[in-house]
DNA sequence: ATACGAATTTGACAATTGTCAATTGCTTTT
DNA sequence: AAAAGCAATTGACAATTGTCAAATTCGTAT
């Protein structure tokens, strides 16, 4: 049931058959519906969850309006990670776009774990990194390019995209207006 | 000479002795003038910096601009992110805004150490964890906040960085012109 | 003290983006 | 097929911020 997601954290940190088992003792998976919730708003994060099948998207309200900060594909881990660390209420919401199935592991259990296994440790630690190198190409991303770059850019990275997000969540992810979004597409 | 930086990783993450012994074979210090480089343009960064006197300012250029991208005060530590991981030319450049003294501890040596010693795989965890919030925190404050919110925020939390950093690194750190800085403080 | 240069402020105008309202287009339901 | 409802587009106007230029202030060296 687990053997895919493990042989995916093997591969990004390599992993002994002991330590595998030591995992899968704080894995869960659940089959979430579109439009519910994987993490809800106020509530704790105390997972890194990832994407088995589906797709999720995660977002906040700012002065009322629904802004999509991220989405996640198949394959992907994603977090709130200032709830997750600090251990405090969530201002993200995450939600199944689509009917999905995530896997849950926990923090309680990775904690714990990492203190006594090096493996472990080491795997964390290139989820860390790998984050936090996301992270930092999202502020450049906002930083250096402008809106239009960004929705050019996104259009060729992830063009699937397109056909999941509705206007309204890609251009808030964009952080323009939805009017402004469609004027770019109609001058091109 | 590390004594004081290595009771500061010691909180960061307990380390045993003989973790500090292993640890001081990889730490460097150097003076560095007013004006002098500590990372320079398209060099790779190989080291975690930490000020241990000093101030630091981070900054690249975009369309030939000076842009500000975030400062480091005294027992601070800062690195080029994407250059550290990604072994790949920095577009960041990291200055001494006044005369400094610099800790380098080399990437090497964690690399090496952190596959053997828990303690220090650990230590490298909470430093992570540590930047990743950071991180997390400046992309909600670029996308929640407003120009004029940011800096009222940066006076009310490091107000000393106002007479360390002229207007023009100020509003360029605050993603504005500095006539729209000016503007800002005439209104108050 | 004075003069110089750099940093900051101010003014006038232009460009970009947002807001609000109306319209069009598309999908679903009866 | 018609109607209803939602998403996307378009238009007119307002607000914000940027650009460029000039004026002023400030600090430093002579």
């Amino acid at each position: 049931m687990f053997t895919e997601y493990l042989n995916i954290l093997n591969k990004i940190s390599p992993l002994s058959s002991e330590s595998k088992l030591l995992l899968l003792d704080y894995l869960a998976i659940k089959k979430i519906k579109k439009g519910d919730y994987i993490l809800e708003h106020n509530k704790i994060c105390k997972h890194i969850y990832f994407v088995n099948e589906g797709f999720v998207r995660i977002f906040y309200y700012k002065n009322g309006k629904d802004i999509t900060e991220w989405f996640s594909n198949k394959n992907q881990f994603f977090f709130s990670i200032t709830s997750y660390f600090d251990e405090i209420p969530s201002n993200l919401i995450i939600e199944a776009s689509e009917d999905s199935e995530i896997i849950f592991l926990s923090k309680k259990g990775l904690g714990k774990l990492m203190k006594s296994n090096l493996e472990i440790a080491n795997l964390f630690i290139e989820l860390l990194s790998g984050s936090l190198i996301f992270s930092q190409k999202r502020i450049e991303s906002i930083q250096f390019e402008t809106a239009k770059q960004r929705y050019f850019n996104l259009i060729k990275v992830q063009p699937a995209i397109l056909n999941k997000m509705s206007l309204q969540h890609i251009s808030s992810f964009l952080g323009i207006t939805q009017e402004t979004l469609s004027r770019i597409r109609s001058n091109i």
